[in-house]
DNA sequence: TAGGCGTGGTC
DNA sequence: TGACCAAGCCT
């Protein structure tokens, strides 16, 4: 049996029942439902999405409640799945179709793609699911599942495998029975399903799997080592005293020259070089008076990983310093906004 | 194109 | 415990 009768069959009789799951007579699911599931399960997992979907369903209905709420609205029912633009980006869109093609979702891909929050996987996943379209999904799960299949030596995040899993799956899509509007959705939610419940990024269940015969990582003993991992990132741990002076509401602010945010602003810092104390970077920030520890902060940047020993003063010797500014009047850097918070609150 | 975006789960 | 990951997208 072919790769792709075997995923169909296998998926056939254990799929899970989904509350976005839902089909017509012909086999097809509603665009609007899919969409949303479907945004709300990037980067997020099916347990998580399941209680959002069901009370975003009850609260917007069909996309033109969804484009009549408020931002206000639509966040409130978000709140705590993460990643708010995917929301705001949902609110805009639901407002695009219905304002632009009279509440019809576009019926391919390649018109999906045009909604805000829309990009290559969300537009095929809705494209095959709701309108049969023939066209491939590739998510991590795919990508997975065709690294291993094919034996390809490409790291988990690199382009290549990214190009190699829509090829493949174009391909498998020919094998599919001629004018079945349901086979695409089927065969993309087929590969994920195994990606997800079967071909794990660990403990993978090969004994499970229902092209198990044809891997290639299974028939090398890879499978563990399949897709490759992604280069670590090269962390740099770096040590800094940051010292917050305050006269009243405002704050001793430098313009930073040069480093990471050239032109916006920072209360005097320290690097705590190796071999050196905190104390003595300290002392370098400040001749006045024991200045009161506010703890520590973190910050990531780029590939460096800081921790921020937090001091703040109010004895500054001249109180008419040009560098005292209000911190709202300023851009901040994001190291300076944790820094700030942690001593004015 | 590499990094940022949120949260919860896993080891 | 902290690092890493999970149905991506945008800039």
């Amino acid at each position: 049996m072919s790769f792709v009768k075997q995923l169909r069959n296998w998926f056939q009789g254990r799929r899970r029942d989904l509350p976005w799951r839902v089909t017509d007579a012909r086999g097809l699911r509603d665009p609007y439902r899919t969409w949303v599931a479907e945004i709300m399960l990037q980067q997020t997992r099916v347990e998580a999405v399941v209680p959002y979907f069901e009370n975003f369903m009850q609260r917007f209905p069909a996309v033109e409640d969804l484009a009549g709420a408020s931002e206000e609205e639509v966040l409130k029912a978000w709140a705590g799945l993460g990643y708010y633009r995917r929301a705001r980006f949902l609110h805009a869109a639901a407002q695009k179709v219905v304002e632009d093609c009279a509440g019809q979702f576009p019926s391919d891909a390649i018109g999906l793609r045009e909604l805000p929050g829309v990009g290559a996987y969300t537009s095929a996943a809705v494209a095959s699911l709701a309108f049969g379209e023939r066209v491939p999904v590739v998510d991590g799960n795919v990508k997975r599942v065709v690294s291993r299949w094919a034996a390809l030596e490409l790291a988990s995040d690199a382009p290549a495998l990214h190009r190699a899993a829509e090829e493949q799956g174009a391909l498998w899509m020919l094998e599919l029975p001629a004018g079945d509007l349901t086979a695409a959705g089927e065969l993309n939610e087929a590969m994920m399903e195994l990606g997800a419940t079967v071909c794990l990024p660990r403990n993978t269940i090969c004994d499970a799997c229902p092209v198990a015969d044809s891997c290639q990582a299974k028939a090398l003993g890879r499978v563990a080592e399949l897709p490759l991992a992604k280069r670590a990132k090269k962390w740099v741990d770096l040590e800094m005293v940051f010292l917050v002076h305050r006269v009243g509401k405002r704050v001793l602010l430098e313009q930073q020259a040069g480093g990471w945010s050239p032109g916006l602003f920072e209360p005097p810092s320290q690097i705590i070089q190796q071999g050196t104390s905190q104390e003595a970077a300290l002392e370098q920030l400040s001749s006045s008076s024991n200045p009161e520890s506010h703890g520590i902060v973190r910050h990531t940047i780029t590939h460096h990983r800081i921790r921020a020993h937090v001091f703040a003063t109010k004895a500054l010797a001249q109180s008419k310093h040009p560098n005292l500014r209000c911190p709202d009047d300023v851009p901040l850097t994001g190291l300076a906004r944790k820094v700030l918070t942690r001593v004015l609150g």
